[in-house]
DNA sequence: TGACCGTACGTACGGTGTACGTAGACGGGA
DNA sequence: TCCCGTCTACGTACACCGTACGTACGGTCA
């Protein structure tokens, strides 16, 4: 309250996000929820484009990576994506200030860092960990994007539009699963996808010469 | 060039946002673009957003789904997925503006429609289809974003930023893997994962007791 | 005391989307 | 021919945006 600094700045604009959604977010809007004048956020935030690298900083610090390394590797990527999924669920209207920011900063780096670890102890080396590494963001953003209303689900992302009626003639697949388009539960939708990725690494490195269906523990 | 209309703004939005960004592109601007007033759009468009479900519309539309039935059902998911992303070379500054926006038009549907009927010839049903379908749409989405560099690469995305150094100590994995993370063959990386996606849903196909003709190519 | 410096703030500029009112062109009865 | 309704183009105006710039105030040190 008595001083004005950058984390206060930050906080205040992810609260504002949160509630009135990012598009809402402006410097004066911040200004005045924090009881001051416009200008004096420039003493702490060079211009608005570092305050919302700071939002995306804040928000990737909150989120918990709780890895236990003497877990099983398929597991330890199961629980890093769910833990970068949370963002979806803690700052559902940040997430898109967060993906779509490219940070060279500790926070941005470090669940990036900590995937390619699991990676590479996983058993992937060089430019594969990089490619499983890069797949595996794509497949999460998509993910998050689509859970954020971001992206199409066809189904009622929210209740603005209630659902769009299709031709049947045009689109009969659309028509003919719609009751399996109609509902969009998220989680359920990412977990389906992440066993598939999980799956689909343990059969390449199976190709290597481990036993498929059971894949040996490496310790 | 004599009057106006939905068609020639649209073509003008495109045009500017290929030309300039998406930042660039204003009512004003465009409106510039075509030598009128900025209030002349409106008789044609109902508002900004409006116009960008246009740009996003006319950019859809200009993919081509070759769409080849007699071919191996692995093989038309990829034709399919490399079409989409085709949208990432031909209009890269609008790729954003794409995928952002959900659509409740034909051109908007048509790719998943496309989609859903390759996956359902595949043997997937019901709920399964749909969890496919939108497994893909992440996926692709998020190769997208990353490709026209919305979501960070650890690799040069821009010759903006030459490339922030990490400290080894806080970041060995990404240090240690640097050689292979400075570079981004966008093309390879998608193939990537596209393979690893379409081999896992032949596994998925193939548990269920199918022919083995069935089970998809190799790498 | 004076110099210095960081913080807060007001004002101002050029930009944004768009609501509103106006003016002209056109076409179809009377 | 005149009149009238409709459509299109356009100018103006409003509220808002990011931020460059100048100023005023409080504390710290010489």
């Amino acid at each position: 309250m008595s001083t004005l600094n950058r984390a206060k700045i930050v906080a205040a604009a992810v609260d504002l996000i949160e509630r009135e959604g990012a598009d809402a977010i402006s410097m004066r809007r911040i200004a005045a929820e924090l009881g001051v004048g416009v200008m004096s956020l420039y003493n702490h935030v060079p211009n608005k484009s570092a305050l919302l690298d700071g939002v995306a900083e804040a928000v990737l610090s909150g989120i918990e990576f709780t890895d236990d390394p003497s877990a099983h590797w398929t597991e330890r990527v199961r629980i890093q994506a769910r833990a970068f999924r949370q963002i979806a669920h803690d700052y559902p209207r940040s997430t898109m200030v967060v993906v779509s920011r490219q940070l060279h900063s500790t926070a941005g780096m470090i669940p990036a860092e900590r995937a390619l670890a699991t990676l590479r102890e996983a058993g992937f080396k060089g430019e594969e960990a990089v490619r499983m590494l890069r797949m595996f963001i794509a497949y999460i953003v998509g993910s998050l994007l689509r859970e954020v209303g971001v992206t199409p689900t066809f189904a009622p992302v929210r209740p603005d539009v209630p659902m769009p009626d299709v031709d049947p003639a045009l689109f009969p697949e659309l028509c003919a699963g719609a009751p399996d388009l109609a509902v969009c539960d998220h989680e359920a939708e990412f977990e389906f996808g992440l066993e598939l990725l999980v799956q689909a690494m343990a059969v390449r490195l199976g190709e290597r010469g481990l036993t498929g269906h059971e894949r040996g523990l490496e310790t």
